[in-house]
Parts: structure tokens; sequence; C-alpha cells
DNA sequence: CGCCTACTTGACAGCGAGTGACAAAATCCT
DNA sequence: AGGATTTTGTCACTCGCTGTCAAGTAGGCG
């Protein structure tokens, strides 16, 4: 069964025969716990099922990822790194929210479509299962963290200036609604056009910033 | 509660002998995973350890709380109620941004200050242990509900207006950046200081959502 | 080709959180 | 006091997760 799928990444090293039966093991592991969680819940999936449907032992789970979550977010840190690097590219003319919006569908853009984040039953995981959830505010508080500076350096405050912190954790914080509400409204709403109407709000915000 | 006439806050019903002993042992159980919690961390303490301390069998920890986290969180619809309180009480002449700040202090004079969630090591335990951040990142979203169609009145909107639910989620942001900062900041500041600053700075950006 | 080495895997044992079941103890009621 | 009710402790069990160790497998080398 080597069916398209969980975005794997391209870098240029597909190498040895052993490595390569890792990746696979790894990638069989990834699906089949996301197909698992979104079919039956997270809690009422076992590392036990994850594995078996792997043809691997629980313990082999163990050493792809170091817990049962992680499943879902092994490649997160690329997806940060993604969001530090568009932030930090400045595009002549853009105004910083223009940035910081880029930034965020960079980051969607990585992610790809077929990513299990894009999946509404798996993304409401994410809200609900403690676990989870719990790995999502980090992620966030990771981007609060990345973006306040940035804020700082454009309107020419000190790096830790509670003002540019707390203008992240406001745009952040838009940000968490707008998903929340992706993943539960009614459900025409896409990310992007979400992500763009936050953005559309956001500036009048920001703008004011330093009034 | 089929009483008739007012809601009585306090339900004076401290009643006989045997709940009494509950309260205590209930009491004696958050206290003992207080104080241990703090000395030497959160997954460094036992279960068997925070009952043994209050003189219970482990089975009885979890018959007062339902989980290892509860027992810091037990009082958390408490304060979510007050939150709501609050925020559904007008006071004449008084803008929404100021209303949004009195429920927030509300929320924190409820809390008291010999509240575990004043204690800074306590305080980090719950952005930095999963189970703990996980409920918080609840909470926080329970009060974005709670805030959204509030705002929404408030600007003619509907309750389920994607705008409102933005503005809650910034203001709901920029509390918990405000938050971080006073666990993690060198420290001189108090909560409520950092709370007036965040409200200082989010009536500009609110006063201006309907330009 | 066979063999040695390094890496990967499975099986087993163990810990802590959490739950169900049942019997023992404490409390309440009359 | 005695019986009913509630609370508690003990036992056994599941699941997530980790350490250990022995067995298996791929790659390199003579």
């Amino acid at each position: 069964m080597t069916s398209p799928g969980l975005r794997t990444a391209d870098p240029p090293k597909p190498t040895s025969l052993r490595e390569q039966k890792k990746l696979r093991t790894r990638e069989a592991l990834a699906r089949a716990a996301i197909r698992l969680f979104s079919e039956q819940g997270y809690d009422e999936t076992t590392v036990e099922e994850i594995a078996s449907q792997a043809n691997v032992s629980a313990r082999t789970f163990f050493r792809y990822f170091k817990s049962k979550e992680d499943v879902i977010f092994f490649d997160s840190d690329e997806l940060t790194e993604t969001y530090r690097e568009s932030l930090a590219t400045r595009i002549p003319g853009e105004t910083l929210v223009d940035r910081v919006r880029r930034a965020s569908r960079d980051v969607l853009r990585v992610m790809g479509y077929e990513h299990p984040h894009y999946d509404v039953r798996v993304g409401r995981l994410l809200l609900e299962v403690p676990a989870l959830s719990a790995r999502m505010a980090a992620l966030d508080a990771q981007r609060e963290d990345i973006l306040a500076p940035v804020i700082a350096e454009e309107y020419g405050l000190a790096p830790e200036d509670p003002r540019a912190q707390l203008a992240a954790g406001a745009v952040v914080g838009s940000i968490r609604a707008m998903r929340r509400r992706w993943l539960y409204a009614g459900g025409v709403d896409r990310p992007a056009d979400l992500l763009d109407e936050a953005f559309m709000l956001l500036r009048r915000g920001l703008d004011h910033l330093n009034d």
C-alpha cells in the first residue's frame, strides 16, 4: 500500500533501503493512526491497535513517535520554521498586517490540503482531546513569541514591550477563533477565507497600536 | 435546586458531620496536591502521594476529583459563572471595554489572593503541563463563547457574526498573552496591572471594529 | 560468499493514571 | 441498639509509556 498522501517532505535523502523502510513504517503508522482517530475517536484508539494496523509492535510505535499524540504533530517544527522565515522576509511596500497574513497563508500552503489538520473530524479532535489541544496551545504560544518581536520592531518598541506581546496575543487569538469557527460553524467556511477575514479586521486594530 | 425565591449565593448547608468530613477530606487533598505540585512538579507527584498526605487511599482521591488535574480546576465553573454574570450586568455610562474589564477583574476578585492560580509556580504548571494547559485552553474558549455574543449585541451584529467571534478571540488572546507575561517576565508585574494595561490597549482596537 | 558490525525490532517487565466491583467501616435514622 | 445508607479500602484490570535485553536484519568487507 504505497498510496499517495501524507506530505512526504522532499528532502533529497531517500537514501539506502534501511531508511526507506523506516520511512514507510513511519508513514504507515501515521496514516493508520489518523484514520483510526477520525473513525473511532482518539481515546477509543489504542496504540496497540495502531501498531497492529502497521504490522508492528506497540513498542515500535514509540520508537517512531515519542507519544501517542505526536503522531499528529510530528511535522509541527517544520511549520513553525516556515512561519518564522516568512515573517522574517520583507516584501517592499508590504504592510505589517499583510506580512503576517502572508506568513499564515504560507503555513497553510506548506501543510498542503491533504494534511490531517485539514480534516474537520481530526481538527475537532485537536480542540477536544486534552493531549492534542495542549499541543495546539503550545504551538500558538510559540507563534506569539515569534510574532511579538516582529511587531515590536515595526512600531519601534523594545522586543519585550508588553504592547507588542499583547498585540501578538490578539492576532494569534483571532486566528484561533477563526479556526474554531471553521471547525464548528455550519462548515462552508474555508480556512483561507476566514484567515483573510481575520486579517481584514485586524488591520484596523493593529494600525492603531501607537495612537 | 428547587428552592423557592431568591438564589442564595452561598447555600449555608455545612450539614451534618458526614458532609463536614467530606469537605475536610476534599480540602486536605486539594491542599496537599497543590503543595506537592509546586514543590516537586506535577508529573513527579503521584496520586498515591497526594492521597497519602491526606490520609486517604488513592481510590478515594478519584472519588473527590475526577482526574489528577481536576484538583486544580475544581472551582472553574464558579469562576465562569462569575464572568458570565458580570458581563451580563450593565452599568449606565460604562463602555463595552470597561464592562469586559470589570468582568475580568471580578473573576480575579472572586478567586481571591490565596487561590492556587495566583501562585507563580503553579501558574507556570498551568502552561507547561499538557493536561493543565488543555484545561486552560478550554476555559479560554468558554470565555470567548460568552464574550462573542456580548460584543455582537453591542455592535448590532448577529450573535454568531464572525467579526464578533474574532474580536472575542482577540480580547481573550490578549489576556492570555498578559497572563504568560506575568508568569515568565521578570516578575514584578501584578495580574491586575497587566489586565489594566491590556484593556487600555484593547479599547482602541475594539472601538474601531465598526469603521 | 560468509562473517562481523550496527541498527532495528519484539517480548517482557514495570510504573502511574484511571475504573469497576465488592466487601468493610463509618455515619445516620428511628 | 439495630438496620439502612453512605463512604472507604482493596483487588484486579486497562492503557499510555519506558527500560532492558535478546533476536533479527541490512550493509560493509575481506
